[in-house]
RNA sequence: GGACGUUUAGCUCAGUUGGUUAGAGCAUCUCGUUUACACCGAGAGGGUCGGGGGUUCGAGUCCCUCAACGUCCA
């Protein structure tokens, strides 16, 4: 066996051991019999991303619950791909050709689409390379894009099934259209940002009074060519008299528009009359229709002013044309004034430009199963972690609004309908577009293409990864749903997501997996995953978000190559507890490198402290112990390692990842190598004791390894080999973890039970020494290994002493340790285990003593103080439950037996 | 406007069903290279648990209220 070097050196060992996982297929998801499934499907990071923080801690998570569920003994697969992103994705591929001066158009559509492929061939996907350096545990051989023939199909059939159900639908409607991208996005893609701007006031003549006007505010004051009528409430007394009359639209082509009466006007906004403009907001629309005004589109596209707005606007870019009309509106004297004015205005989610409300025709999608949507998650078939997240969704779904499903775009799954040539496509009729004869909707297209003509449109991104959970397993195709293990592996187990993504994709899933998935079976079956745990955003210290474009993000594959891939994955989660953001700091992934080489070093000191016996199993290496030979520290350990693996699977159980790490951290750094480790170094040079002694620590070693392992897989990999735990395995998750019922059944099969009483005495040894070191460092000894100590005990504790004085003058650094009843003028303490004093009398400073014995002293009083309050109450003793009523009686002994101790050393200093 | 979350040591956060003297990591200060580890060890200082009120024998924990910050929805 090679032996262990001095520290950590994470580089080459995560590489060697990412290649022997991936060569011995450690990560194949194969269903095998006799053992439970377990799935997560990725949620696909789009093909243009590359690996950020937020990825970092999503996937390790992922990882973290794949590898415990291979360790458990459990068939797991987790299943990676990534999403098309089509607004993303074009986007940078024409960015890329407009460095050569050229456009899509320069190519035409099927060119394009064949450049955005070569470009996903040549440098899309970088993310699923990344995600190895971080030792995620996927099973590549099923990667899955979105834009893939079979996923691709699957998409197209969810298509034409929802359509010829009556769930999908063709209509002329307000979309939020992305000048940039130019195309309409959902709902969801649009974000609300307060915005600096003005307010105008204009005012509009009546053409029955001239000289007499009615103002309104907009802070849109560019769409008034687009006016076709002002609006005021029917019970607003100040405009009951103009109802029905006219006035002269101040800019853009001259017109008469009428003031109408409708009850959405708000009174108390601006001046209670307001301008209708129904092509160019949703209000305004609704409004519109109401009173059957027409819609005067005044802007292109792309976001320019077209000859609707007037000769003057006409060509303008939105906002340009904005202060233009404003100019105008000045010039003709109808600008009242204009105010400084913040309000809400959509933005696009990718191309972060403000969105327009846009008349357009679309695809919309009634959303599927929403009733059954919201019973999984209200009766729990679905669990949220943490919880409260359902209130969000359900809240979502009980104000759902249909669904654009169309893009405007050439980088997706364009919509399977074809249109009879040289109809007008935009002049259809409800029941014209269901006519068969003008519209053709099928996955293989009309069988004479000649005559139709195909849907430019293509389908929102989220359409496809709405079916992600069951398309990536073969879904519809039987001969592939059970090649890939469809019947075991879904419902998926866990999905792992930020709470960001909850309506875009966690609720869509969860109707498209009722909708699609085994029909006519339970909710239970046919649901995508059984639970969803959402993680917290990843923030600066100033607390903003990590994004790209503030650069405030460190790149991942830096801090891998500092800390170690292990050491950013421990030290992701242990910042990062159940459903809170979490504020970034690389020291904590610091703390991560530095476990790993604390646990490294423990192992190496155990090769260094005695021969390797058989470690090939945890049977093989109980059957090394002597229960004979335990002492209260073996004990101890034991029992902290018993409640540690409780603690730990109490912790997944509950998916609280970061107190999992947190109790393994302090186990084994607390209890493992401060104080088992540390008391061995004593047993170690009895050779009576030293064989056990060694068991134990490769029995806590082994369980520790394996409790780690999830989090930290590389290196408690490299020293499962080094420490021969893999006997004839290969790698450590063909092992299986082994819970403390297990461990306890396996110690009593040699007559060993783990002694409780025991164990708690430690905690008694651990306060005499800590008392005798805090003795020494206040006095500036602390490293001195010369001290000599005095002790004044009684015979019951001086025989704990004596049996203990090997390890304890080693603890506490001595020279020796004497019994001594008189004490007195020494600088003491009180410890657990009698008076423990420095024979330090020649050079004591009285004053210095006194002064920390008088301290004590007031502060112990004050505790006996409360502690005699709280029995002296008869309301306490008599409604306080018995163990709490004695507890507070033997504090209040043990404290008063320390108090008179004190006050006798203090009177004998004087 | 509605919903949710947060407020505990200088910083970032734990604190399970109310029960001894509220914890950790980092930072700070002191000491240390003693046969795993300086990516380390030993020790110390540091908190009226956001404010106010209530319930209770007992509140960081439960209830009410106010405030600040944040997120989502409208």
């Amino acid at each position: 066996m090679a032996e262990i070097t001095k520290s950590y050196e994470a580089r080459e060992i995560e590489q060697k051991w990412y290649a022997v996982w991936q060569a011995e297929k450690a990560f194949a998801g194969k269903v095998e019999e006799g053992k439970d499934a377990y799935s997560i499907v990725i949620p696909p990071p789009n093909v243009t991303g590359v690996l950020t923080m937020g990825h970092v801690l999503n996937n390790t998570l992922q990882d973290v619950l794949t590898r415990r569920a291979r360790l458990e003994g459990k068939a797991a697969l987790w299943l990676p791909g990534t999403d098309h992103a089509g607004i993303a994705t074009q986007t940078v591929v024409e960015r890329e050709l407009r460095k050569n001066k050229e456009t899509r158009h320069t190519y035409g559509r099927d060119k394009f689409v064949e450049k955005v492929w070569d470009w996903r061939e040549e440098k899309g996907g970088i993310i699923l390379k990344q995600l190895r350096a971080l030792g995620a545990s996927c099973d590549w051989d099923r990667t899955q894009f979105t834009m893939d023939p079979a996923y691709s199909k699957a998409v197209l059939e969810v298509f034409v099934d929802l359509f010829q159900k009556g769930y999908i639908y063709r209509g002329k409607r307000m979309v939020n259209w992305c000048p940039v991208s130019m195309t309409a996005l959902s709902d969801e893609e649009v974000i609300m940002k307060p915005s600096k701007g003005f307010i105008y006031v204009v005012r509009y003549e009546l053409v029955e009074s001239p000289g007499q006007y009615i103002t309104v505010k907009t802070t849109r004051p560019e769409t008034i060519p687009g006016d076709v009528a002002i609006a005021v409430h029917p019970d607003d007394p100040r405009f009951t008299n103009l109802i029905g009359k006219k006035v002269r639209r101040p800019l853009g082509p001259a017109a008469e528009i009428p003031i109408v009466a409708d009850e959405e006007v708000d009174k108390a906004f601006g001046s209670g009359a307001l301008k209708i403009t129904p092509a160019h907001d949703k209000v305004d629309y609704d409004i519109g229709q109401r009173h059957d005004l027409e819609a005067i589109d005044t802007l292109n596209a792309n976001g320019t002013l077209n000859e609707l707005a007037g000769p003057e606007l006409a060509g303008m870019e939105r906002f340009a044309g904005r202060q233009k009309a404003a100019e105008l509106l000045k010039e003709s004297g109808a600008l009242v004034e204009a105010e400084p004015y913040e309000n809400n205005v959509g933005y696009s989610e990718r191309a972060n430009v403000p969105i327009e409300p846009r008349l357009t025709w679309q695809w919309w999608l009634k959303y599927p199963r929403v009733e059954e949507a919201k019973q999984v998650v209200r009766d729990g078939q679905i669990k949220f972690h943490p919880q409260r997240w359902s209130k969000v969704y359900l809240h979502w779904l009980d104000n759902l609004q249909d669904w654009c499903i169309s893009r405007q775009l050439w980088w997706g799954h364009r919509i399977p309908v074809w249109y009879r040539k040289g109809l007008d496509v935009e002049a259809l009729t409800k029941d014209e577009l269901r006519d068969p004869t003008k519209l053709h909707i099928s996955l293989e297209g009309p069988p004479d293409p000649e005559n139709w003509v195909q849907e430019e449109d293509v389908l929102d991104t989220w359409f496809s990864s709405w079916l992600w959970p069951f398309v990536t397993m073969g879904w519809p195709d039987e001969e592939a749903m059970k090649r890939s293990g469809f019947d075991s592996f879904y419902p998926t187990s866990t999905l792992v997501t930020g709470p960001d993504i909850i309506f875009f994709w966690v609720a869509r899933m969860i109707m498209a997996g009722l909708k699609y998935t085994r029909p006519g079976e339970s909710l239970e079956r046919r649901i995508p995953f059984k639970n969803v745990y959402f993680t917290g955003i990843i923030r600066d210290q100033q607390g903003r978000k990590m994004s790209k474009s503030l650069g405030n993000s460190p790149d991942p594959l830096d801090l891998i190559e500092k800390y170690g891939s292990d050491g950013l994955r421990f030290g992701i989660i242990s910042i990062a507890p159940q459903g809170q953001d979490i504020r970034f700091q690389e020291d904590r992934i610091e703390t991560g490198k530095n476990f790993s080489n604390k646990l490294w070093n423990a192992c190496r000191f155990r090769q260094m402290s005695g021969p390797m016996s058989d470690n090939s199993s945890s049977a093989a290496i109980i059957t090394r112990l002597k229960p004979d030979h335990f002492d209260a520290d073996d004990h101890a350990i034991l029992d902290r390692l018993l409640r540690t693996t409780q603690e730990v699977d109490r912790c997944f159980e509950e998916f609280e990842f970061c107190p999992a790490v947190q109790a393994l951290y302090s186990f084994f750094w607390n209890d493992f190598c401060d104080w088992y480790v540390e008391v061995s170094k004593a047993k170690l040079q009895d050779e009576a004791r030293k064989e056990n002694c060694l068991a134990i620590q490769d029995l806590v070693l082994r369980q520790t390894l394996l409790l780690l392992h999830p989090f930290i897989p590389f290196i408690t990999e490299e020293l499962w080999t080094q420490l021969g735990y893999a006997g004839a395995t290969k790698f450590m998750e063909q092992s299986r973890i082994e819970h403390a019922p297990e461990i306890e059944t396996a110690l009593s099969g040699i007559g060993l039970t783990v002694d409780r009483d025991a164990a708690q005495s430690v905690e008694k040894w651990k306060d005499f020494v800590s008392s005798a070191r805090t003795l020494k460092a206040e006095r500036g000894l602390a490293s001195r290994r010369d001290t000599r100590f005095l002790i004044k005990a009684d015979e019951a504790e001086w025989g704990i002493v004596e049996a203990n004085l090997l390890k304890i003058t080693r603890m506490i650094g001595a020279d020796e340790v004497v019994r001594q009843d008189n004490v007195e003028g020494a600088p003491a303490v009180v410890t657990p285990l009698g008076t423990l004093a420095l024979d330090l009398a020649a050079n004591l400073d009285v004053g210095e003593e006194k002064e920390r014995l008088s301290k004590e002293l007031a502060s112990l009083t004050k505790h006996i103080v409360g502690t005699k309050a709280r029995l002296g109450n008869k309301a306490f003793t008599d409604k306080a439950p018995a163990a709490v009523v004695e507890g507070a009686q033997k504090q209040l002994a043990t404290q008063e037996a320390k108090y008179e101790e004190l006050e006798r050393l203090l009177k004998a200093l004087t």
